[in-house]
RNA sequence: GCUCCCUUCGUCUAGCGGUUAGGACGCAGCCCUCUCAAGGCUGAAACGCGGGUUCGAUUCCCGCAGGGAGCGCCA
C-alpha cells in the first residue's frame, strides 16, 4: 500500500511555526516512500474557524514549498458525511445520544475531581431508550469499558491505556456538527491516510481514536507523535520566544530552505551532519530516528543557518531576492552598483535578507550626518589629507571598480606615508557615516562614484570644521 | 488529582554495555586583517538522583525527582 500523509491545521489563526515542523516531517515521509501527501483543513470549530486563516495557512505552505497533492480538503464540506456515518452508528449500537447537559456534566467532573478521579463522563446515558423532550443531543461513541488500548507508535513504541481511564468521546456535536475526534478519524478513514504523523500533544489522544476507528470498522492507521518544541525557557512556544507565524520569518528575511533546515533538525538528526538540503532531507529522512524528547527552539541557530545558505546562495538569485525583500520593505534601491556587487559584498555580513537591508543602508540612502562616535575618532585633523588626497585622486579616476580605487588609496597612503588603516578608517566613515563595512575598495565601489564624491566632500567640510 | 510521554554540555544533537562521551549553535581566547564580518585554530561546558542486572553501565530494568501533554458539545 501506498504511502499517504496528511498535515491537518485548525484555521484559528497563523500558520505556528510547530505545525510547520509536523507538516515538514509528514511531507518528508511521503516524499521519501514515494507517497502521497495531504492538506486539509480541519475548520469543525464553526466559531473560531476563519477564512482568513485558511489563506494564511495555504500562503505559509507556499512559502516554504510544501507541496501537497491533494487539498486543501474542508471539513466542513463533508458534514453530510458525519452525519450519516453517525446515523450508522447509532443504527448498529455502536453510538448512542446523549441529552446531558453542560451544567449536568459539569457539575459530575467537579464531582470526580474531588474525589481525585480522573474526570470523564459516567456513561449515564448509555442505555436511555426515550428521547428527552426539547434537548437536541449529542452522540457519543460507546466504547469498552474494560481491557485496553495499545498504540503501536513509530516513534514512542507501543503505549498502552486502560480503557476505563477513557470515557464515551462525543462524536457529533448537538448542532449535529462532527467533533475533532470524529472528524479526523472519518477523514483518515475516508482518505486512505496509511500515517498519522502529528504532534505528541495527540497522544493521548489516540486510543479513544482507535476505538472510533473499531467501532466503524475501518483500518487502524500506522501512528508517529512528534515532540514538540518548546520555546526557549521551556514553556510552550509563543510569541515571546519570537516568530512563531512562519509568515513572519518571510519577513524578516529568511529563507525557507533554512527555516526547514533547522526545523528537521529539531527531534531529528543523521549522524553530524548540519545542512540538509530538500533533496538531501527526503533521502534521509526517517521517522525510527525521531527523538522522543520534546526540544527548544533556538533563534541563533536558526541565524546562523540561514547565513550558511546566504553564503552559499548563487549570486544573481540572491540579487533578486534582495530586490524584492527591499521592495516588499519600501526601501528605494538605486545602488551605485549593481545588486550582485552589493550581495557579495554583504552577505559575509548579515545572516538575514532584513540585516543585509540595514548593513547595507547607506548604499541606498543618503544621510547627513556622521555616527559622533567614529567621526570624532576619525574625522579629525589628520584625516584631512587623506580625505582630500583620496578625493582628489577618485575624480580623476576613469573606470569606477574597486581595483583602480584600491591603486588610488595605496597611493595616497604611501605619499602620505600612512597604513593603510589610517586612510581606510577616515574614508570609511566618511562615505558609510560609521565604523563598519566591507573592504573600503569594495565598499566606495558600491556606493557608487556620486554619493562618494559627495560624501567625501562633506566629511572635509565636517572636519574643517572641528579644527577651526 | 488521574492517565500518558520525556530526561547526554546553556541549546540542538551523536551514542545504541567497554569511547580521552563526538559534532553544531552560542560563549571565551588566538590567528587572519583597513573596520566589521566570513574563515581557521584553541578552550570552558553534559550523561538528573537512588537502587538493581552485569566482569563492566550514559546505554538494560525499577523507583524517585524534575519537565511536558491529555482529561471540553477546542483542535
Amino acid at each position: 500500500m501506498p504511502v499517504k500523509t496528511r498535515f491537518a491545521p485548525s484555521p484559528t489563526g497563523y500558520l505556528h511555526i510547530g505545525g510547520v515542523r509536523t507538516a515538514l516531517f509528514s511531507w518528508l515521509y511521503a516524499r521519501r516512500h514515494g507517497g502521497s501527501f495531504v492538506l486539509r483543513i480541519e475548520d469543525t470549530d464553526r466559531e473560531r474557524s476563519t477564512a482568513a486563516s485558511i489563506q494564511a495557512i495555504l500562503d505559509g505552505m507556499a512559502w516554504v514549498g510544501l507541496d501537497y497533492d491533494e487539498g486543501p480538503i474542508l471539513q466542513s464540506d463533508r458534514f453530510p458525511r458525519y452525519a450519516a456515518l453517525a446515523e450508522e452508528m447509532l443504527a448498529r449500537g455502536t453510538a448512542y445520544r446523549c441529552y446531558c447537559s453542560r451544567e449536568e456534566l459539569e457539575a459530575m467532573r467537579a464531582q470526580q475531581v474531588a474525589r481525585g478521579e480522573n474526570p470523564r463522563y459516567d456513561g449515564r446515558c448509555r442505555e436511555r431508550k426515550t428521547a428527552v423532550a426539547g434537548v437536541s443531543p449529542v452522540i457519543r461513541l460507546r466504547s469498552p469499558r474494560a481491557g485496553t488500548v495499545v498504540v503501536h507508535d513509530l516513534v514512542r513504541g507501543d503505549v498502552s491505556f486502560n480503557n476505563a481511564d477513557l470515557d464515551d468521546v462525543i462524536l457529533m456535536r448537538s448542532d449535529g456538527v462532527p467533533t475533532y475526534h470524529f472528524g479526523v478519524v472519518v477523514d483518515d478513514a475516508d482518505m486512505g491516510i496509511t500515517h498519522v504523523i502529528r504532534g505528541d500533544d495527540h497522544l493521548t489522544n489516540t486510543p479513544r481514536h482507535i476505538h472510533i476507528q473499531q467501532a466503524l470498522g475501518v483500518s487502524v492507521p500506522t501512528y508517529a507523535h512528534l515532540p514538540m518544541i518548546l520555546g526557549a525557557d521551556g514553556g510552550r512556544l509563543s510569541k515571546r520566544h519570537g516568530a512563531v507565524n512562519v509568515l513572519e520569518y518571510r519577513d524578516r528575511g529568511y529563507f525557507p530552505d533554512a527555516l526547514l533546515n533547522y526545523l528537521v533538525r529539531l527531534g531529528w538528526a543523521h549522524g553530524d551532519q548540519e545542512l540538509f538540503s530538500r533533496e538531501e532531507m527526503i533521502e534521509l529522512f526517517d521517522l525510527a530516528a525521531v527523538n522522543t524528547a520534546a526540544s527548544r527552539f533556538d533563534p541563533d541557530k536558526l541565524r546562523w543557518l540561514n547565513q550558511q545558505y546566504m553564503l552559499v546562495r548563487d549570486r544573481r538569485q540572491l540579487a533578486g531576492e534582495f530586490a524584492a525583500y527591499m521592495a516588499h520593505r519600501g526601501q528605494p534601491q538605486e545602488a551605485g552598483s549593481a545588486l550582485e556587487k552589493v550581495v557579495d559584498a554583504y552577505r559575509e555580513r548579515a545572516a538575514t535578507l532584513e540585516e543585509m537591508m540595514q548593513a547595507s543602508h547607506y548604499v541606498f540612502n543618503d544621510f547627513n550626518e556622521f555616527d559622533e562616535k567614529s567621526a570624532k575618532q576619525h574625522l579629525k585633523q589628520s584625516a584631512l589629507p587623506v580625505l582630500t588626497g583620496v578625493l582628489q585622486g577618485l575624480q580623476a579616476l576613469a573606470t569606477w571598480e574597486r581595483e583602480p580605487i584600491h591603486a588610488v588609496l595605496q597611493a595616497v597612503a604611501a605619499d602620505l606615508g600612512l597604513g593603510f588603516g589610517k586612510v581606510g578608517q577616515p574614508l570609511r566613515v566618511a562615505v558609510t557615516g560609521g565604523a563598519v563595512s566591507p573592504p573600503i575598495d569594495i565598499t566606495l565601489e558600491v556606493i557608487g562614484r556620486e554619493r562618494v564624491l559627495r560624501r567625501l566632500q562633506m566629511a572635509q567640510a565636517f572636519a574643517q570644521a572641528r579644527v577651526s
